[in-house]
DNA sequence: ATCCTATCCTGGCTGC
DNA sequence: TGCAGCCAGGATAGGA
C-alpha cells in the first residue's frame, strides 16, 4: 500500500505536470473523499490558484498553492490504500472509481481515483492541522541513530506498532516496517526499550536504505492497486525479504518466512535471523539447557 | 502510557 | 456458477 517511497514517486511525477499551473475547475464524484469539506466550497477555494510547490511529508502529498504570488492554502492529498493520483489529457476516459479532479488551465486534468474510498484531500489554510503531529521524517537530519536509541528507550511499545506510529516516526507503513526489521535482525515483539545502542543503529540504518532504495524502484506493487501516476507498477517487490513471502525461504538464512498478526497487523518475519524477545518461560529454558550443558 | 476494537470501504478470495 | 462471508489495509476515535 501507499507509504513513503509510493508516496515519494506520486509526488515526484505529478510535480512537472502541476507546478506553475493553475486550477480552473474541480469535479467531485464521491464528497467525502474532500475530508468534510463541502464540494462548492472545495472548488471555490481552488478554483484560480496556481500550484507553487509539490512535495511530500510522511504519507501526504503537499501541494502549495498561491493567488497573485502569495500563499493561497494548501491541496493536501492522502491515497491511504488505493488512492491514486494521475494528470491526464481533459478528454481522456475517465476511472470508474474517480473521487475527485482538478481541470488546469492547459486542458489536463489533476485526477484522484480510489477504489476504496478511504483516501482525502484536504484543502487547508493551515497545513499544520494535518501535518503538525508528525514524527521526523526518516530520511531527514533528524533522524539520527542516537534519536532513535533515546527514543525507543523512553518508550515501551512493541517494535511493530511504534514503527507505525506516524506521530514517533512519519512514514513507513505495514512493508516497510517488516522489511526494515528483518534488515535490522530485530523481531517485531521487541519492547522498545530493550533495544541497545547498536541494535538503534542497526534499525536507523536499515530504515534508511530500505525507503531510499524502495524510492530508486518507484516504490511497490504486489496487487492491482498502486501505480505510479505514469501507470507503471513499481519494482521494490521483487527485492522483498519478507513481506508478503510466508513460507518463502529467507534471502539470509533459507528458513522459511513466518507470519503473525500484532497490533492487527500482518506481519513478516524471519524466525531464525530475528530472534524472538525473551519471556519468563524462555528464560527458564536457556537456564535449564545451560545447565545441562555444563 | 499503551493496547485493543470498531470504523471507514470494496474487490477479491475462499469455501460450499 | 453463484453467493455469503471474510480479509487487507492507514488512520483515528473511544474504551479498557
Amino acid at each position: 500500500m501507499p507509504e513513503l517511497p509510493e508516496v515519494d514517486t506520486v509526488a515526484r511525477l505529478i510535480r512537472p505536470h502541476l507546478v506553475g499551473r493553475r486550477v480552473v475547475a474541480a469535479r467531485v464524484s464521491w464528497k467525502r473523499t474532500l475530508g468534510g469539506l463541502a464540494p462548492k466550497e472545495f472548488e471555490r477555494s481552488v478554483a484560480g490558484a496556481k500550484f507553487a510547490r509539490v512535495w511530500r511529508r510522511a504519507k501526504f502529498v503537499v501541494m502549495d498553492l498561491e493567488r497573485d504570488s502569495k500563499p493561497a492554502g494548501w491541496l493536501v492529498g492522502h491515497l491511504r490504500m488505493t488512492g491514486r493520483f494521475h494528470v491526464e489529457h481533459a478528454d481522456a476516459v475517465r476511472d470508474d472509481y474517480e473521487r475527485v479532479a482538478l481541470a488546469l488551465d492547459n486542458g489536463r486534468e489533476l485526477r484522484f481515483d480510489d477504489v476504496r474510498k478511504f483516501g482525502r484531500i484536504w484543502f487547508t489554510r493551515d497545513s499544520e492541522r494535518l501535518l503538525g503531529e508528525l514524527g521526523p521524517e526518516p530520511l531527514g537530519s533528524d533522524f539520527t541513530p542516537q534519536w532513535l536509541a533515546g527514543e525507543l528507550r523512553s518508550r515501551r511499545r512493541l517494535l511493530k506498532p511504534l514503527l507505525l506510529d506516524q506521530t514517533f516516526l512519519a512514514g513507513l507503513g505495514n512493508i516497510y516496517a517488516d522489511e526494515s526489521l528483518h534488515r535490522a535482525k530485530l523481531h517485531p515483539l521487541r519492547r522498545s526499550d530493550s533495544v541497545n545502542a547498536p541494535e538503534a543503529t542497526r534499525l536507523h540504518d536499515a530504515i534508511r536504505s530500505v525507503l531510499t532504495r524502495a524510492i530508486e524502484r518507484d516504490g511497490s506493487s504486489f496487487d492491482a492497486f498502486y501505480r505510479t501516476p505514469e501507470g507503471r507498477p513499481g519494482g521494490y517487490q521483487d527485492e522483498f525479504a519478507v513481506y508478503d513471502r510466508t513460507g518463502e525461504p529467507c534471502v539470509v538464512c533459507e528458513r522459511p518466512i513466518s507470519k503473525i498478526v500484532v497490533g492487527q497487523r500482518g506481519t513478516h518475519f524471519c524466525k531464525s535471523c530475528q530472534r524472538a524477545p525473551l519471556t519468563g518461560a524462555s528464560r527458564a529454558k536457556r537456564r535449564a539447557r545451560r545447565r545441562t550443558a555444563s
